[in-house]
DNA sequence: CGTGTAAGGAATTCTGACACG
DNA sequence: CGTGTAAGGAATTCTGACACG
């Protein structure tokens, strides 16, 4: 089920530094869009921003609507639009999913 | 072929700091057991250290090894044999689709 | 052999502000 | 609106060495 990749593209490892190399972007790019809630990278205890590679992903998705001259604010709304289809998506798998467990249970006690 | 996800596990992304945390390791010993050639971060051009998520991986390897008594030298040995392994398997499966293609070219040729 | 630590310096990151527009 | 920059401070990382053993 490749957990352990999806740790991988999600884990907040890099600083601001690396994000900037990676993604060709200023360090005020970032922090700007982070500002506009585009991304949201985690903290260290002394305040040091953290990214994830699905951030760095997120960010170049960010610069290309930016370049086409899209709006932070619009593109803070697509990304919004976008979660909401990933959750509706998660939610009918986990249902699938449980419904499927529910029919094998109901019918191996033969109701 | 899951590229991406390779690349996230290979990509040199993390400073020191984070590589503590992730193995718990101090750097102290993360830098020595660089020092005995157990692996192999890369460097900014102004000389900081990066690590990948497979780093962290080998680290936490190295450490259980350490725990158990081996010393680094032995480790190093042990990491040598494996890499060796992982040539010849990639070798092999890289021979077998040359082989694969070859033969379809003759055939297709009708030599 | 493997690891801790204090030392001094260099590189990184942070925030709030001035600027242009 | 989105981005550049200089400013000052705080946190991070680096190396070589002394120490224990």
């Amino acid at each position: 089920m490749k957990t352990e990749e999806a740790s991988y593209r999600d884990k907040k490892v890099m600083s601001i530094g690396i994000v900037k190399e990676l993604t060709g972007l200023s360090e005020r790019q970032i922090r700007y869009y982070e500002k506009r809630q585009l991304l949201f990278p985690e903290r260290t205890s002394t305040g040091i921003r953290k990214y994830s590679f699905s951030d760095v992903e997120r960010l170049m998705d960010i610069a290309d609507k930016i370049e086409e001259g899209v709006q932070t604010k619009e593109i803070r709304h697509e990304l919004a639009r976008r979660e909401e289809k990933n959750r509706n998506k998660t939610n009918e798998i986990r249902n699938r999913m449980l419904q499927g467990q529910l029919n094998a249970h109901f019918h191996s006690r033969n109701y």
